[in-house]
Formats: C-alpha cells, sequence, structure tokens
RNA sequence: GCCCCGGUGGUGUAGCCCGGUCAAGCAUGUUAGCCUCUCGAGCUAGCGACGCGAGUUCAAAUCUCGCCCGGGGCACCA
C-alpha cells in the first residue's frame, strides 16, 4: 500500500519540511509525521527541509536540536536543507513591518487579560485603529527593545466578529527577553508561529504541507494573503498516538524528573531513543507509516502493530541464540561428548557457531515444568535424552541422535554459558493515565557464550522468548 | 459557549467523492489446531465492525437531514 497522491504535485516540482520545535526530544509521533513527509519526497523527487521552528527561545534547548537531528539520521530520512527561523528574524521583521504599512497590523499595549475579554466579547480596542505611522514608529522601539516583555505586541487585523476565535486579532509578535541558544540576547522582538511559518513557507518554497491537525489553518492562509504569497497544499492529519504511551510532557517529564523511567531514552518512553533503545529499527517506523497512513480520524494505535511488524521485519536478519531463563541445572548420564555446529538461522546464512558438551546442561525449569519422568525430549540440534527424574534437581539419560518425529525440543547452555538479564518493557501508562507499576520486569537467565561475541546495539532471537537486543553487555532488551 | 474536523470488529486501516460487484477486504488481536529441530517464529481454521434515528432510492457503509459521541482550535505555545 502507498500514500494517496497529492493534489497538485508535480514531479520534481515539490518542497516538504520537516518542521520540529526543539523544544522536547523526538518522538514516534514526530517520527511518523517526518516520514510520511520524506516518503512524500520521495515520490515526487521534491526538496525537503529540516527547518527548526526556535521562534520561543524560553522554550528551545540546544539538545533537542541534536534529538531531531540525530533521530533523522537514524529514521534514514534525508534531507536537502537545513535551518532555524531564529536565522531569518529580520527577515520576518521586513514581513511583519510591511503587514503595519499597509494596515494589517496593529501595535496594542493591552495587558493579556484585557485582549482575552475583548476577544471573547468580539470588541476591538483603542489601539485597533491607530494610525499607520504611530504603528510604525512603536514597531522601530520594539525592534530596538526600548520596551519592557509584556509592555506590547503586534496583532494581526482579522476580523473581530468571526465565529471562529482565532481570527479575532492574533498575535504576530512578543517581546521575550530571554537568551536564544542560537541568537543570545540579539533580539527580543519574536514573532509567533503563524506568521513566522507562513513566511518561511513561503522562502523555502514549500508546495505541500503535511501536518498534524493542531494548527489555525484559516489563520495561516489569512495571513498569506495579506502578504500576497503563493498558495499552498495544506494537509491536515491526527496525531499519531500509542496506547498507553502518551507524548505529552506533561506527563512523561514527572516520570524522568521522579527517576521513574531511566531517562529520556528509557525503551517504555515512546521517543525514538527509547524506541531505539528497545529493539524497534527504522525500517519498521517506516513500514508501519506506511501500513496505518494517515487519516482524520482520532486513533490510538496498539503496539502489538508496530511490534509485530518489526518481528516480522527483524525474524531473517537475527541471530537465533539459545537463552535459558529460569535455568536448572541437567545431567544426562551416559552423555558422549559433542562438539555441534549449529546455524545462527535456520534458512539464511547468519554463520554458525560450535558448542562443545559432554553432559551438564542447564534447561529451563519452567520447560521441565511439563515433562514426566521417563518422557523423551530433545535437547536441540544435539541429541534425545530421557528424564529419569523430574523435580527440582532432574536428571536425565542418553537416548540417542536420531530426531524423533514431534518430540519436544529444548533450548538447552553449558557450563561455559554466561549470565544474562532481559529487559522486558510494557506500556507505561494505564488506563486513565496512571503509571503501570509492571511495566517493566526482568528476567534472568543464561544464555550460550556466543552472546560475548554481540556488540552493543545487535538484535537477536532468543528462540521462543523473543527478539533482543543488547543494550549493554550483559543486559538484553526484549524487544517485543 | 463558539468554530473546525472526525465516528467501519478489541486496535488500526481499505471501501465513502462517482449508491448495486460489501452477507464489508487487509493487518494486528484473540480462540482452536498443526508444526518438517524456535509454542513471542511459521502454517491452517474460527471470532469479531458500518455511532443512533429518519429520509431519498428497486438498492445506502456510501447521498440528505436531525441527534449522540470523540478530537482539535478559541495562547504574548508551536
Amino acid at each position: 500500500m502507498g500514500l494517496p497522491p497529492l493534489p497538485n504535485a508535480v514531479k520534481g516540482k515539490t518542497a516538504f519540511r520537516l518542521p520540529p520545535e526543539p523544544s522536547g526530544f523526538m518522538t514516534v509521533g514526530h517520527a511518523m509525521a517526518f516520514t510520511i513527509n520524506y516518503l512524500y519526497k520521495e515520490q515526487y523527487d521534491g526538496e525537503l527541509w529540516l527547518r527548526f521552528e526556535d521562534t520561543n527561545p524560553r522554550k528551545v534547548a540546544p539538545k533537542y536540536f541534536d534529538s531531531f537531528r540525530s533521530g533523522i539520521r537514524w529514521l534514514g530520512i534525508e534531507y536537502d536543507r537545513e535551518k532555524n527561523v531564529s536565522d531569518d528574524i529580520e527577515l520576518i521583521y521586513d514581513y511583519g513591518r510591511r503587514l503595519l504599512q499597509q494596515g494589517d497590523a496593529y501595535a496594542c499595549s493591552c495587558d493579556e487579560a484585557k485582549v482575552k475579554r475583548l476577544r471573547f466579547e468580539g470588541t476591538a480596542c483603542e489601539h485597533r485603529g491607530s494610525p499607520v505611522d504611530v504603528n510604525l514608529r512603536i514597531w522601530d522601539e520594539l525592534v530596538s527593545k526600548w520596551h519592557k516583555e509584556g509592555s506590547y505586541v503586534i496583532r494581526f487585523k482579522g476580523d473581530m466578529q468571526s465565529p471562529n476565535y482565532s481570527l479575532r486579532d492574533t498575535n504576530l509578535f512578543r517581546i521575550i527577553e530571554y537568551p536564544h541558544p542560537l541568537t543570545g540576547t540579539r533580539y527580543t522582538l519574536w514573532p509567533t508561529y503563524d506568521l513566522a511559518n507562513a513566511v518561511e513557507d513561503e522562502t523555502c518554497g514549500i508546495t505541500h504541507v503535511l501536518r498534524s491537525s493542531e494548527f489555525r489553518n484559516e489563520l495561516q492562509q489569512l495571513i498569506r494573503d495579506a502578504l500576497k504569497f503563493r498558495r499552498i497544499e495544506v494537509i491536515q492529519f491526527s496525531r499519531f498516538n500509542f496506547k498507553g504511551a502518551p507524548v505529552s510532557k506533561r506527563l512523561l517529564r514527572p516520570l524522568v524528573e521522579k527517576k521513574v523511567v531511566s531517562g529520556w531514552d528509557d525503551p517504555r518512553m515512546p521517543t525514538v531513543e527509547g524506541l531505539k533503545r528497545r529493539g524497534i529499527i527504522p525500517q519498521t517506523i517506516r513500514q508501519f507509516t506506511l501500513q496505518v497512513g494517515y487519516t482524520k480520524t482520532e486513533h490510538e494505535y496498539d503496539w502489538s502493530m508496530l511490534l509485530s511488524l518489526n518481528r516480522k521485519l527483524l525474524d531473517p536478519v537475527s541471530k537465533r541464540i539459545f537463552f535459558v531463563p529460569d535455568p536448572v541445572r541437567l545431567k544426562v548420564e551416559g552423555a558422549p561428548r559433542r562438539k555441534v555446529t549449529i546455524p545462527f538461522h535456520p534458512e539464511k546464512d547468519l554463520g554458525s557457531r560450535t558448542i562443545d558438551s559432554a553432559g551438564e546442561f542447564y534447561v529451563s525449569s519452567a520447560d521441565l515444568k511439563g515433562i514426566a519422568k521417563g518422557s523423551v525430549f530433545r535437547l536441540m540440534e544435539l541429541y534425545n535424552v530421557e528424564l529419569t527424574a523430574a523435580g527440582p534437581s532432574p536428571a536425565a539419560k542418553y537416548m540417542g541422535d536420531e530426531l524423533i518425529p514431534n518430540s519436544r525440543k529444548f533450548q538447552w547452555v553449558t557450563e561455559a554459558h554466561k549470565d544474562v538479564r532481559v529487559t522486558v518493557p510494557d506500556v507505561l501508562f494505564l488506563e486513565g493515565d496512571v503509571y503501570n507499576e509492571g511495566s517493566l520486569k526482568e528476567v534472568d537467565g543464561f544464555a550460550e557464550e556466543s552472546v560475548s561475541g554481540l556488540k552493543v546495539g545487535d538484535i537477536v532471537q532468543f528462540p521462543r522468548f523473543g527478539f533482543c537486543r543488547l543494550d549493554s553487555p550483559g543486559r538484553f532488551i526484549l524487544s517485543g
């Protein structure tokens, strides 16, 4: 399945944008929205911008810029150009000034509460009728930082009676006396999103905007018209939410601060870093996005869909490695000394390992639980044994090499195993945004010696357990 | 309160524009069974949905109207 065709899109003559606000870490939601833009960029051979919407100095921080850059790189999204809106403040000033000159905007010194009240009542304040030269004079003072934060605001002359409240003279500029991580204290008059966005989309030559529907489209259009900008196609879709993993900083931040989670990259977190640590691979995000597409319907994706796809993609490329959770020692009487070479994958050529065995094994106590004394089962890829003693200290005897059809097969490790701990993540939040106390479980066990050859970041399959990513030596995280 | 946008199985999505081929497809989930050396892999089968009510029509998931429910906007956030 592909994404639906775009209206008015001519191959080679399109431009898209990824517009993150660097005020938090990149999340799955961003990843999916960016992927949609990227898929269209590829489909229409267009230009793709990475544009940081950093017009609120109080919110942005350098580490967030990095989060987005590395997340985007990880996803395999190639963008053509990068810029920060804060690079273009002078340019946005030019357009702001023009609006003032045209009489499409005015300087207002009403306090916040009054503006709000009048907006609700649908009546204009006395500043709306100020003559252009007065507005321009105040403007110059604002640009020159003569006024204190909160004293003035530049408002767009919309329609104070409009049933759409966002058209009732919204703010275009406000004073923020706070150093910006990139421009420092050079500017204190900052544009708001609506103007900055219109100017940027125009100057970047954006033809198609695909974004989630939390923006004020009509307002944008009005500003664009006032500035005589080209028309662009705007396609809005609802946010990408996952069940039990709200992207809301309000909910997530406390977990990080109270150390309920290990950090923003905790494998339970809906951040790109969290996904990565959990062993979700970039292709999964891309394909999942392609599968669910975008709609205006409110939705809450179930992790099982993403996880299932992830397993499907991991399956052909992951080494199979024996893992014995909750191990119990099993001595096999009459066992021949054996050196077996077992391929890492049943079909694909992922190499093999050789294991030396001499009758001393560890198997999972859960496997043995259903096995009665006297029954025969098989040590996978090795030989058959018969259980001669059940219970907490089991024993068995060698029963031949020939594979018996329909026999149970168990994984095993020898004395030469490695201790491993597997972290099993679950959804962070339960119904009603309450933290899921059982969201992180740990399983200890023995893995075959070859795990020591793995590098951090490698993902393997522990058969009958799941796909696990090596997070640090001896520690794995279950992908799902 | 006002404005905009939505409502297809547990979840997500296809179909809706241009009514019949839809006793609704796919995926995930779940249940049962199979499994040639993975019972969180693979295979097979089953389960399960058009928000409600009217109307138009030979025929409605698809068109019209009303209602109900959900989301977003109404920021000196983006």
